[in-house]
RNA sequence: GACCCCAUAGCUCAGCUGGAUAGAGCAGCCGCCUUCUAAGCGGCAGGCCGCAGGUUCGAGUCCUGCUGGGGUCGCCA
C-alpha cells in the first residue's frame, strides 16, 4: 500500500473530472505533479503541487492556481481517510489524513511482510545491470569495489521494486592487456621450474598474485613451454591465466557479497558459436550508412608522440550528439575496444533487454556519448542506456590519502580493505553517497563501531526491534508476535505524536523504492533507512524519562500489542532496506 | 583546446527529477546511564547553497558564461 501513489492517483482522476466538464484541457501528462510528504507537519501529511504545475493550461477558467487548487481540494476532502485538504501559499494542496490510514499501511505491511515495499504490479520490462567489468589482469581494487557495491545494491533494488533483472559481467578478455597477462604467466611459469628470472621487465604485471598461477602451470606442463617461441604456448597460458584472474576476482566479489547471473566473454563475441558478431554488427551499421572511412582531427592542445594522421573505420556517433565519430578498428585491422563493446550491447538488445544499465568508473567518463549513440543507433531508438559513473574512492588511512601505486608498493586491493572493516561497513560506506560524487574512504571511520558510524547506527535500530521483542516474549509468553497476528492488534491506540511519526515514516518506504529504483539511485535507501534509524532511536529514548511510553507495559497487554505491532513493522522496513543494500541485520549487536 | 563529474555549516555529506522558513552526522558548548542495549537521546551555536546573468508564479535544483578541484581525450581496456 502506497498511500502517495494512492494520492497520485486520486489527484489525477479529479484533474480528468474537470477536463471531462471541459474546463481543463484533454490528454494532460499526469505524471507532472508530485504528491510528496510535507516537511512541516503543521501543512498536514501531504502535499500536491498539482494545481500550479497546470496553472497555464487552466488559466481560461481558473485565473489564478489558488481557484484550481480550491476545486482539487474540495473534491479531495469529500474522499476516505482524508480529514483536511486545504489550500496554501501559492496554491500546494495540504491533505491531512485521518489516523486510521497509517494504521491502515501499517496492517498492510505486517500483512505483506517482507514484501512491503514492492509495487502492486511487476514491471514487464527486463533490466540489464552490468557491473564491476574489471579486466581479468589482477586483484579488484577499491575503486572496482564501489562500482560492484552500486551494481549490486542497484540490481537487488530494481528487483525489489518488480523488474525482472540480469546481472551482468563482461570480461574484457580479448585485448592485448590479457596477452600481456599470459606472458606475465609465463614469467611466473619458468620461476616456478626454477630459473631466476630477476626483475620483472616493464609493461609486464609484476604482481605476486601471479606465481602461484606459475606455479600451477609448471604442474600443469611440466617443462615442456619454457624454451618454446609465444606463439605455441601464449593461447593456452592465456586461457589458463584468465581463469586465474577471473576465479580470484569472483572471490573477492564473494567477500563484498556481490553477486551476478551472467558472466560474459568479449572473446566469445569473435570466437563463439555465432561466428564474428562484432564484424556483423559493424556491417549492420554500415547497413544504416553510420560507418565510413576517414580521418580524424588530431585532438587540440597535448598532441601524442607517436600521432599520425591516418584513415580509419569510424563510426558516426555525431549523430548522435557525440563530439566527434569514433574508431572502430584499429591500424592491424584488428577491433577497437569500442566495436567489441558494440557488438556486447547489440547481444544485450537481441536477448530482449531495453533498459540497460552500465556501471563504470570516472575514467570511462569520455565513453558515455559514444555507446549511448551506438545502443541508440543498434536498437533504432527502441533501447535506453543509463550510464551510472561511479566517482574515484579517495581511501585515507591516518587522516591520509593512499596514493595508490602498483610499482610503488602501495597499491591496496579491495581484499585487504574489506577483510579491515568487514562487508556491511564497507557496503554501506560505498553507499551512503552519490555515486557521482567522489567518495572519501577513512578507514579509522569505516571501521569504528560508534554513533559517528552510519553503519552501526542502522544495525543498531533493528537489533534493538529484535530486542524489544525479546523483551515482550518475556512479559507477555504467550503473545503472538508473528507479524500477520499483530496486524489484527488494536492500532489505533498508537496515538503518541512519537508513533504516529514512525507510521508516517514508515508509510513512505514504497515511494522511497520507487524513486530510487526510477533514478537509479540506491543511496537514497541508505539515507531512507538512516532517517528511520533516528526516528525509532529517538522516540525509543523518550521512554527513559516517559515510561507509559514504553514499547512494553506489563500492565496493558492491548497497548502493548499495538506498539509491538509498531516495532515489528519496523524491524521488517530495517530489515527490508539493509537487504537492499546487501547489508546484514543482526538480532542483536552484542 | 574539447568533453564528463563535483562545488551547500569549520569537516564529511543529504536535499525526494522546480516548491513553502535549506537539513543530518562529526568537531565545539550544555545536559541525560538504578531505565525495553548509552553502539543511544535532548538542547545551543554554526549558511552571500563557488561567482555573475537568465528562464519561472517560485531556483540549492533547469539554461548560459566565468572561477576552482577531479577525471578523460585515435591504434588501453
Amino acid at each position: 500500500m502506497n498511500v502517495f501513489a494512492d494520492f497520485q492517483s486520486r489527484v489525477g482522476a479529479v484533474l480528468s473530472a474537470i477536463a471531462a466538464s471541459g474546463r481543463l484541457p484533454a490528454g494532460l501528462d499526469l505524471t507532472r505533479f508530485v504528491v510528496e510528504p510535507t516537511r512541516d507537519p503543521a501543512h498536514g501529511d501531504l502535499a500536491t503541487n498539482a494545481a500550479m504545475v497546470y496553472a497555464k493550461e487552466a488559466k481560461a477558467h481558473f485565473p489564478n492556481p489558488r481557484q484550481l487548487a480550491t476545486e482539487i481540494a474540495f473534491a479531495l476532502s469529500e474522499g476516505e481517510g482524508v480529514d483536511q485538504a486545504e489550500v496554501a501559499g501559492p496554491g500546494f494542496i495540504n491533505i491531512r489524513l485521518k489516523p486510521n490510514v497509517f494504521e491502515g499501511v501499517l496492517r498492510c505491511a505486517l500483512t505483506a511482510d517482507a514484501d512491503f515495499g514492492k509495487p502492486a504490479q511487476k514491471h514487464p520490462g527486463k533490466v540489464n545491470v552490468e557491473y564491476v567489468s574489471a579486466n581479468p589482469t589482477g586483484p579488484m581494487h577499491v575503486g572496482h569495489g564501489r562500482g560492484a557495491v552500486f551494481g549490486d545494491a542497484l540490481a537487488n533494488l530494481l528487483a525489489f521494486a518488480g523488474h525482472p533483472v540480469t546481472r551482468e559481467y563482461y570480461i574484457n578478455d580479448a585485448g592485448a592487456q590479457v596477452d600481456v597477462l599470459a606472458r606475465s604467466a609465463h614469467l611466473r611459469y619458468r620461476e616456478a621450474l626454477g630459473e631466476d628470472i630477476g626483475e620483472i621487465p616493464a609493461g609486464l604485471y609484476p604482481g605476486d598474485y601471479l606465481k602461484p598461477v606459475g606455479q600451477a602451470l609448471a604442474k600443469e606442463f611440466g617443462a615442456s613451454f619454457a624454451q618454446k617461441p609465444e606463439a605455441e604456448w601464449l593461447a593456452p597460458f592465456r586461457a589458463r591465466a584468465i581463469d586465474a584472474m577471473m576465479a580470484m576476482i569472483r572471490g573477492d566479489l564473494k567477500a563484498l557479497k556481490v553477486r551476478h547471473s551472467v558472466f560474459f566473454s568479449e572473446r566469445s563475441l569473435t570466437t563463439g558459436e555465432y561466428g564474428d558478431r562484432v564484424g556483423a554488427v559493424i556491417r549492420a551499421l554500415e547497413g544504416k550508412g553510420l560507418v565510413y572511412e576517414g580521418r580524424l582531427p588530431p585532438p587540440k592542445g597535448q598532441l601524442p608522440d607517436d600521432w599520425e594522421d591516418r584513415e580509419q573505420t569510424l563510426f558516426r556517433s555525431t549523430d548522435f550528439g557525440d563530439d566527434v565519430d569514433r574508431p572502430l578498428k584499429k591500424s592491424d585491422g584488428s577491433y577497437t575496444y569500442f566495436a567489441s563493446d558494440i557488438a556486447y550491447h547489440q547481444s544485450k538488445f537481441d536477448r530482449g533487454y531495453h533498459t540497460m544499465i552500465d556501471v563504470w568508473g570516472a575514467d570511462h567518463g569520455g565513453y558515455v556519448k559514444r555507446m549511448q549513440a551506438a545502443v541508440t543507433a543498434l536498437s533504432g531508438a527502441k533501447a535506453h542506456l543509463d550510464v551510472k559513473l561511479c566517482q574515484l574512492v579517495k581511501l585515507v588511512r591516518d587522516g591520509a590519502e593512499v596514493k595508490m601505486s602498483k610499482r610503488g608498493g602501495t597499491f591496496v586491493t579491495l581484499r585487504e580493505v574489506v577483510d579491515e572493516t568487514g562487508v556491511d561497513a564497507a557496503r554501506f560506506m560505498m553507499l551512503f553517497r552519490k555515486n557521482d560524487a567522489t567518495l572519501e574512504f577513512d578507514l579509522a571511520k569505516v571501521i569504528e563501531q560508534s554513533k559517528d558510524n552510519p553503519v552501526f547506527y542502522v544495525q543498531y535500530a533493528h537489533a534493538r526491534c529484535k530486542s524489544v521483542i525479546r523483551q515482550a516474549l518475556a512479559a507477555f509468553p504467550r503473545i503472538d508476535l508473528s507479524p500477520k497476528a499483530l496486524a489484527g492488534e488494536s492500532l489505533d491506540l498508537l496515538d503518541d505524536e512519537g508513533e504516529a511519526g514512525l507510521m508516517k515514516l514508515l508509510a513512505q518506504f514504497p515511494r522511497q523504492v520507487e524513486a530510487a529504483a526510477g533514478a537509479h539511485e540506491p543511496h537514497r535507501l541508505a539515507f531512507y533507512v538512516h532517517d528511520l534509524a533516528s526516528a525509532f532511536h529517538s522516540h525509543w529514548n523518550r521512554g527513559k524519562d516517559h515510561p507509559h511510553l514504553r514499547f512494553v507495559n506489563q500492565e496493558r497487554r492491548d497497548l502493548s500489542g499495538a506498539r509491538l505491532a509498531l516495532v515489528t513493522c519496523l524491524g521488517l522496513v530495517l530489515a527490508s532496506g539493509l537487504g537492499i543494500l546487501g547489508v546484514s541485520a543482526p538480532e542483536e549487536m552484542r
